[in-house]
DNA sequence: TGGGTCATGTAACCTGTTACATGATTAG
DNA sequence: CTAATCATGTAACAGGTTACATGACCCA
């Protein structure tokens, strides 16, 4: 998965390790973080799989750059993975595995842990305001722009979880005070 | 996270490593799927942890069971577990990253895309119904409605997701439809 | 007697995380 | 001159995937 995101990345345009992690942080770090170790490592698979090709330029200071460039058996395997019905994605939530367990845990300690999670659970961590103007600093460099048109439908999905995830807290909260009264009148 | 999912199922009671397989495919395999051989492996790491013990059964047969049941020090580290802030957790969405890049496709594809969404990427397979029946089943069995409860908050974070993902689809299909008027009119 | 489910794994591989290492360039 | 950022990685480990292996039990 995070192969085809740096080669999606690369089929905009050429750039150094360094660039497609920054780049990768400004645009789709919102739904997959990747370490800086992690990219060099792929980018080293990606070429071994001839779907990209490295050029070292010699600086005349010494230091060298490797500019990574996609290929067209890099492009063919970018629309193969876009096309392809890709089956079930697996899913793995943390937030939701807590959860299932919660009711270890006593009533007061539930209801506290659902009226911080908006806040900790957070998809954009600077507010969504700063990651709208950067997503617009970078449709300037984009001549296309239903390319950054589906970036924005992932900031939309965004959004609208965390609207979905803080009705979701205010819901559980609601049926745990439900649950606390009634075991508070039971035993009078 | 496996770790404390499969520490959290031997919580309710001891059980060897098949029926822990069934029951994680009952009630956590919604948000979470986890291999068989994966869990095998981790109940060896778990008992290496000292946060479980199993007792191997022989049964007359000569056939064996491995009976794993939760330690005090494994009850004491899923307390801990709940308790503890988390800090961020890691979120990995390959829908998300297959959505970004989808501008390469035709528009009437990015429009195909999103109409077959809501059924392929559905957290229930054999609908929710049926879901809702298997944790009533369990339900009989657990002594605590407390614990069943926030079974069912997770179940509800599906539905709402479910209900967020198919408003989500129509949303960009809207807006895609509205590209393509434009385009059209464009042309004449 | 044959197929489905119960039952327990191993091996190889791939992907993600954590920690570390090194040095150049640039802005204040 | 110093700190931040640019730039490129390696090593070890943890977690997840795929494929395979083996055999008992149970029901029709």
């Amino acid at each position: 998965m995070l192969k085809h995101g740096i080669l999606g990345l690369l089929n905009y345009g050429s750039m150094n390790g360094y660039e497609i992690m920054t780049v990768f942080r400004d645009s789709l770090s919102f739904f997959w973080q990747a370490q800086t170790s992690q990219i060099y490592r792929e980018l080293q698979s990606l070429e071994k799989n001839g779907w990209i090709k490295s050029t070292r330029v010699e600086q005349e200071s010494g230091h060298e750059r490797n500019m990574l460039s996609i290929t067209k058996k890099g492009r063919a395997e970018l629309k193969r993975w876009l096309k392809e019905d890709g089956g079930k994605n697996p899913v793995r939530n943390p937030l939701m595995m807590k959860t299932f367990f919660l009711g270890e845990c006593s009533i007061d300690e539930g209801i506290d842990f659902f009226k911080s999670l908006p806040e900790k659970e957070s998809i954009f961590p600077d507010g969504s305001d700063k990651a709208v103007l950067l997503r617009k600093e970078y449709q300037k460099n984009m001549p296309d722009p239903l390319k950054t048109l589906y970036w924005k439908f992932t900031m939309d999905f965004g959004l609208m979880y965390e609207k979905m995830l803080r009705k979701w807290c205010e819901h559980c909260i609601k049926e745990l005070e439900e649950v606390k009264h009634e075991s508070s009148f039971n035993q009078r």
